[in-house]
RNA sequence: GGGGAGAUACUCAAGCGGCCAACGAGGGCAGACUGUAAAUCUGCUGACUACGUCUUCGCAGGUUCGAAUCCUGCUCUCCCCA
């Protein structure tokens, strides 16, 4: 009776997940939670192709630019501040929506993450100093020491994750790896994933436009006026990394505009990848019918 | 008209008698993903009846046991002198 539903819309970029979200929260009268990993920052507005005033008028939303830049924010955080928003609203209603076209993000919710202890950051601030001076086979040896068994497990390679396991092993005393796989979150609620999709060609005309749009409202601008923090992680951003190299003069503005384009397709396949994972997700596609949406989401809404 | 340089896989670009289906880069494709995730990393990229076979290095011949690599002719491109 009191079963608690979150329908999760996922999709990739610019295939209009805002707007079918903004459909089904109207349909179900209900709210809509952000799993956008570049939507949550206020200083970011134009290349992370934000709701607009109107949007963001038709439903209510939640972790839309609720944080800044400045702020050290992770998926970790994100569970938390997410599940007990969702634990808030869903005393209000039995339905909520979530999208996001970050899978990692869609999945700390959705799924829930290993519970990990808050590292300081002077640690990780080493290691990258580290691996540049002694090189990474320096890092891969002290992991293989402090977690064999992860060793085995990840991509030595990735300097991000090799880092990360480390400076867990580093700043708990105890290996990555015997903090995963504690017991199973419970979720109060059930999932409905409803994922949207289209052809190759459709998706990456959808980005080219979309690129040049945000030229047009003023991404440039927006870009410039962060100059001064471009070394901020938030800002490792596709339509914003580009930029800087414009700023920097390295690149002209047609190159830059064009690898924006390049990048955001790369990074269209790539959410493609994660979430076609998910079996359970219902696909629809990008020129859907509403009704019909709906009515397939009430008939496993059902079950 | 004369002289010189060059034509290599989707693109750029190495190779200059055997170890070459051909370095490398770009692009493309596929994948991974537990607090950097719009990040980061990995694999594949001539064709196939695939641990083997077949067809490629401008075109056509030739030399050689063997050629992308040497020779001849042709075509095209670029540069210099007229």
């Amino acid at each position: 009776m009191s079963t608690k539903t979150l329908i999760s819309v996922v999709g990739q970029t610019a295939i209009g997940k805002t707007k079918l979200a903004i459909s089904l929260a109207q349909h179900f009268n209900t709210e809509i939670i952000s799993a956008d990993s570049r939507q949550f920052y206020k200083e970011m507005s134009i290349g992370t192709a934000v709701p607009s005033v109107d949007e963001l008028g038709a439903a209510p939303h939640h972790f839309i630019q609720h944080k800044s830049i400045f702020e050290p924010y992770s998926v970790g955080d994100f569970e938390k501040e997410g599940i007990a928003l969702l634990e808030k609203l869903f005393k209000k209603t039995d339905v909520l929506i979530l999208v996001g076209g970050s899978g990692l993000y869609v999945d700390a919710i959705t799924k829930g993450l290993d519970n990990f202890p808050k590292i300081a950051p002077e640690i990780r601030n080493e290691l990258n100093g580290r691996i540049k001076k002694e090189g990474i086979e320096a890092l891969q040896a002290e992991l293989k020491e402090k977690d064999p068994i992860h060793t085995n497990n990840i991509d030595l390679n990735n300097p991000h994750r090799l880092i990360r396991a480390l400076e867990i092993c580093i700043g708990t005393g105890k290996p990555y790896s015997s903090f995963l796989n504690k017991k199973k979150k419970i979720r109060t609620f059930n999932t409905i994933t409803v994922g949207l999709k289209a052809e190759r060609e459709i998706v990456y005309d959808r980005i080219n436009k979309r690129v040049d749009i945000m030229m047009d409202s003023g991404l440039l601008e927006e870009v410039k006026s962060l100059l001064t923090n471009k070394h901020l992680n938030a800002l490792q951003t596709v339509g914003y990394k580009e930029l800087f190299n414009y700023f920097d003069k390295v690149w002209d503005l047609d190159f830059a505009v064009a690898e924006i384009k390049k990048n955001t397709r790369r990074f269209a396949k790539r959410q493609m990848t994660w979430f076609k994972k998910n079996e359970d997700t219902i696909w629809v596609n990008f020129d859907y019918d509403k009704k019909d949406v709906i009515a397939k989401i009430k008939s496993k809404l059902n079950e």
